[in-house]
DNA sequence: CTGTATTCATACTATAATACTATGAATTAA
DNA sequence: TTAATTCATAGTATTATAGTATGAATACAG
C-alpha cells in the first residue's frame, strides 16, 4: 500500500514552490539543493506535474518553474493522482476497462471501493495552504530545506 | 497504493472458509478449485495465516484449514495487515526503526500518518462475517466460487 | 505397516515496477 | 555567442511481486 518516491517528492516540490513564490521561476537546481533529490529526476517529476497544469514552466536562462495556482486551490489529492496515476488499492477499480467481468458478484468489489473511497477523501480534503502552513509552523522563517 | 495478491487472495480464502465451514478441516485442493489459485501458492499464504494465529491446520489424510475464530471475530485489517505487513503509505510509518531523523520537523510526516489512520480504521470497521453476508447475499445458496 | 493425501519448509525463478541515470536537443536571457 | 536552463527520450540497476519446484513430515485408511 505504499505511494511511489515520485508521489511524495512530487509533494515535497510542490510545497517548496510554495514556499519560494517570489513571482520568479525557481530552477531545478535550487529545489535539489533544498530537497536533495536530482535534478534529473526532479525533472521528470516536474515534466509530469507540468503537463497536467499544476507548473507553469519556462526554458533557458532564468527559467524554472512556478505554481499555476494559488496554494489554497491545490488539492493534496490531485498532486497525488498526478503521480501515481490513481490510489486504487485493486487494479479493478482502476478505470471501467480494468473492471474484470465477474464484477457483479464479486462481494470483496465493495469493500474495496470503500476503502478507495476514504483514502480519496482523506487526501481531498487537505489543499497544499494546509502543508504549507504546517511546515512554516515547523521551521518559522528559518525554512531552508 | 495496491494491495497485493497475497492480500487479496487471503481474504478470499478466509470468505471461503468461513462459508464451507462444516467443522471439517477444508483441503487448499478444495479451495484451488474455487478460487482459482494454484494449491502451491494458497500454502504461502495459509501458513502465513496460520503462523498468525488465524486458522487451524491438520495435516496428512483428510487434513487441511479452518477458522480459528468465528467470522464476525476476525477483523479485515488483522486479516490484511497479516499479509502486507503493514498497510502504512510510507516507510517511515512501518515501525520506529524506519522513523526518519527529521521526522520532528517533517511536515507531510503528519499528513502520512492521517493517511495511514483512515486506511486502518476503514478496513478495521468490517468483519470477515460482513463478507461473508455480501457473498451469500449475491450468491443465494449457490455458492461454489 | 504400507500407501496415499495432505500440510510444512525452503529454495528457486520469471516478470514487472520502481527509482533512478544518461544523452543530447531546444530555448531563453544576458 | 555563451551559459543556464527545461524538454524529450532512452537506458539501467535494484527491488518487489507473483508465482513454481522439490521434497520432507504427518496422519489416516486399509
Amino acid at each position: 500500500m505504499k505511494i511511489s518516491t515520485k508521489g511524495r517528492y512530487a509533494l515535497r516540490v510542490m510545497i517548496d514552490l510554495a514556499i519560494h513564490d517570489t513571482g520568479e521561476y525557481v530552477a531545478l537546481k535550487d529545489i535539489s539543493a533544498r530537497q536533495g533529490i536530482t535534478v534529473k529526476y526532479l525533472e521528470q517529476i516536474v515534466t509530469t506535474l507540468g503537463k497536467a497544469g499544476l507548473l507553469r514552466s519556462m526554458r533557458g536562462n532564468n527559467g524554472g518553474h512556478r505554481l499555476a495556482k494559488k496554494p489554497e486551490e491545490y488539492r493534496i489529492g490531485d498532486i497525488l493522482r498526478t503521480m501515481e496515476g490513481d490510489l486504487a488499492p485493486v487494479e479493478c477499480l482502476q478505470g471501467d476497462e480494468n473492471l474484470c467481468p465477474k464484477a457483479e458478484e464479486c462481494s470483496t468489489l465493495k469493500f474495496w471501493k470503500g476503502l478507495d473511497d476514504v483514502v480519496n477523501e482523506y487526501v481531498d480534503k487537505f489543499t497544499l495552504r494546509d502543508l504549507v502552513t504546517e511546515t512554516e509552523k515547523n521551521f518559522g522563517n528559518d525554512y531552508s530545506i
